[in-house]
DNA sequence: CGCCAGGCGAACA
DNA sequence: TGTTCGCATGGC
C-alpha cells in the first residue's frame, strides 16, 4: 500500500493513502490524542513538528503538509512514512477484529464503531497528555495541551493563504460564541509539542498557568526525568509490557491507568488495558449486569477475556459506551 | 449554582 | 490489601 500523489490536488502537495475500513473522525476524536481539530471537512494536527491536514476521501485518507518547525523533530522519516506509522495504516483491521471475543457486547461495540483505529503516538507527548488527563474531561485536556504548546512549543511557520483561511473560520466561530479573548488572537498559529528538555526548564508556576492545576509538578518531574536520561522513552518498547509499566509508574502522577494509556497509544502494547470510569462502566454493565464485581475480579476479566488484542478491544468498548451516552 | 470529569497518592482501617 | 479524601479547574 503505497501513498500516491493525489490527482488534481498536486498544487497543494496532497498525497492519498488508499485505505478502507478507517473512520478518521472517530479515530482522531476518540480521546486517544488531543491535538486534532476539525476544520471544515478536514482534520488538522501536528506530528513531530509537522503540521498536517487530513481528509477522509472515498478512496482513503488524503494528507497535506501545511508547515514544519525549523528544527528536526523525531526520526528522519518521510512525511508519508510518518503518517503511515502514526495512523497505523498497515494494520489489517478485519484481522484484529476477528480476534475479539465472540459475545454480544463486543459485537455491538464493533458494529457501532466501524473503522475505529488505534494511533501510534509519540511517547513524550502521549505521556504528558495522559498525566494531564486525570479527573479532566476531554475538552479540558485539549485546552491544557493547546496552552502548553502555544507557550513552550516551537512555532511552525504556516503558508499565508492557509493561515488566512484558517483564522477566518476559527475567529468567526469563536466570535459567534462570544468566546474570542485577546489571547486567542493568533491562535491559528501552529506549534510543535514542547520537548522534555524545554519543559524541564520551566517553572511549576508557568505550568499551572496552563490550567493543569495539581498535575503541574507531575509534568515537571516527568520532563526533568526524561530530559536527564532517567527514563529513556525511546527504548521502552524493548521491554515487556510489565517491565515498561513499572518504569512509567515510577514517575509521580503516573498510576496504572495512565501507564497503560501510554503503553497502548504510544507503544502499541496490546496487553495494556486501560481501565477508566468509562471502561469500568462498560465492563460492569455489559458483562456483569446487576452484579457488583470486585475490582480485582474486573481486572482479571479485563486481562484475560479480550486477548490477544485487548487494547484494541478496550478502545472499542470505550468509544461504544461514550456514544451510548450523548454527554461527550 | 453544584456536580463531576478517561486518577493519583497519602492517610487511614 | 482495601476504601476515603484532597487536589485545580471548568463545562454543563
Amino acid at each position: 500500500m503505497d501513498a500516491t500523489e493525489y490527482p488534481g490536488a498536486r498544487d497543494s502537495g496532497a498525497i492519498l493513502f488508499p485505505v478502507s475500513d478507517y473512520d478518521l473522525a472517530a479515530t482522531l476524536d476518540s480521546g486517544q490524542a488531543f491535538r486534532w481539530r476539525a476544520v471544515d471537512d478536514a482534520w488538522e494536527g501536528i506530528l513531530a513538528g509537522n503540521f498536517f491536514r487530513l481528509r477522509q476521501t472515498t478512496d482513503g485518507i488524503s494528507a497535506e503538509l501545511l508547515g514544519s518547525a525549523a528544527s528536526q523533530h523525531g526520526p528522519r522519516t518521510t512525511h508519508s512514512e510518518q503518517l503511515r506509522d502514526y495512523l497505523q495504516l498497515d494494520v489489517d483491521l478485519a484481522a484484529v477484529i476477528a480476534t475479539f471475543p465472540e459475545d454480544a457486547p463486543m459485537r455491538a461495540a464493533v458494529a457501532a464503531c466501524r473503522g475505529l483505529r488505534l494511533l501510534r503516538q509519540e511517547p513524550w507527548e502521549c505521556l504528558v497528555s495522559f498525566i494531564c488527563s486525570s479527573t479532566k474531561q476531554i475538552v479540558q485536556i485539549r485546552q491544557i495541551i493547546a496552552r502548553l504548546c502555544e507557550r513552550f512549543g516551537e512555532p511552525i511557520p504556516v503558508a499565508a493563504e492557509v493561515r488566512r483561511l484558517h483564522s477566518n473560520a476559527e475567529r468567526g466561530a469563536q466570535k459567534a460564541k462570544g468566546k474570542l479573548e485577546p489571547s486567542d488572537v493568533g491562535s491559528d498559529r501552529a506549534f510543535a509539542f514542547p520537548s522534555a528538555s524545554r519543559l524541564a526548564g520551566v517553572s511549576e508556576t508557568e505550568l499551572r498557568a496552563c490550567k493543569m492545576g495539581f498535575r503541574a509538578p507531575y509534568v515537571l518531574a516527568a520532563a526533568q526525568t526524561v530530559a536527564s536520561g532517567g527514563l529513556d522513552l525511546a527504548r521502552l518498547h524493548l521491554l515487556a509490557t510489565d517491565e515498561a509499566r513499572v518504569k512509567l509508574m515510577e514517575l509521580p502522577g503516573v498510576g496504572r491507568k495512565i501507564a497503560d494509556c501510554v503503553l497502548l497509544f504510544a507503544y502499541g502494547k496490546q496487553d495494556a488495558f486501560p481501565v477508566d470510569v468509562w471502561v469500568r462502566r462498560a465492563l460492569t454493565e455489559l458483562y456483569f449486569p446487576h452484579r457488583r464485581p470486585t475490582p480485582q475480579r474486573l481486572e482479571r476479566f479485563a486481562n484475560t477475556h479480550f486477548e490477544p488484542n485487548a487494547g484494541f478491544a478496550q478502545q472499542y468498548l470505550f468509544h461504544y459506551v461514550r456514544t451510548l451516552r450523548p454527554k461527550k
